[in-house]
DNA sequence: TTATATTAGTCAAAAAATGACAAGTCTAAA
DNA sequence: TTTAGACTTGTCATTTTTTGACTAATATAA
C-alpha cells in the first residue's frame, strides 16, 4: 500500500477532513489532497507530522513514504530490480561497516 | 563497486584523461573529476555517452548509476532496508500488470 | 438548490542540481 | 628545484525541479 493509501485509510479511520491535517501541516487542502493520491510527495518532516496526528507508528508511514520515492525514482528504468538489489547489498555492506 | 570507481576503472583501462571524456560529455574537467568520485551525479544521457564511449555494457553502467541514486537516497534512513524491500515488491507487481 | 469536501490546473517561490571558473595539490620529468 | 600536466577543491551563477498558493471545477449530501 502507498504512502498516500495508508494516510488516507488512517485519516477516515479516524473521521478527520483533508482540511484538518492540511492545517495541521500547514498546507492547503488541494496540496493534502494531492500527497494523498500520490500525485505530490510528502517532505520528511510532514511524515513525521502525520504519524503523530494520526497516532500512527512513524516507521511504518516513513517505510512507506521511502519505499514510494525509490519506486519513482525507478519506475521507468529497465535496470531497476538489478539496481535495487546492487543498492540493498551496498547498503547492507555500509552498515557493517559502521559497526566496526 | 560505484558508477564512478567504474568509469574510472574503464577510461584507465583506455588510457584516456578525465579531459578526453569531459570534453565528449561537453562538461569541464573539474565536473568530470566529481563524478568520477561521486560527488556529484552524473545525468542519464552522459551515462548513455560514456557507455559508447567506453565501448561497456550500458545496462552495466545504468546499473550502477541508478544503483547510486538509490543509495544516495536511502543511506541515511533507519527504514532503508524494508523501504527497498516493499519498493521491490511493486515493481514486481507492477510489471506484471504490464504483461496483462 | 446549497453547502461542504475533494480534485484539477496554473503559476510563483523556494530548493536542489548542474555547470563554469579560479585556484589549489600532487606527481613526474627536466 | 622548477615546470608542466593531471586532477581536485571551493565558490558562485544558472538551470531545473519541487513545493505551495490560488482559482476554479467536480462531487456528494442535506
Amino acid at each position: 500500500m502507498s504512502f498516500g493509501q495508508r494516510i488516507k485509510e488512517l485519516r477516515e479511520n479516524k473521521k478527520l477532513l483533508q482540511r484538518h491535517l492540511a492545517a495541521s501541516l500547514e498546507i492547503d487542502t488541494p496540496m493534502f489532497s494531492k500527497i494523498e493520491r500520490g500525485e505530490r510527495k510528502a517532505k520528511r518532516e510532514q511524515v513525521l507530522k502525520l504519524a503523530k496526528l494520526l497516532e500512527t507508528d512513524v516507521d511504518e508511514l516513513l517505510t512507506a513514504w521511502l519505499a514510494d520515492k525509490i519506486y519513482d525514482l525507478v519506475k521507468d528504468e529497465t535496470t531497476a530490480v538489478n539496481a535495487i538489489k546492487v543498492a540493498e547489498t551496498t547498503l547492507k555492506y555500509s552498515k557493517i561497516e559502521k559497526q566496526l
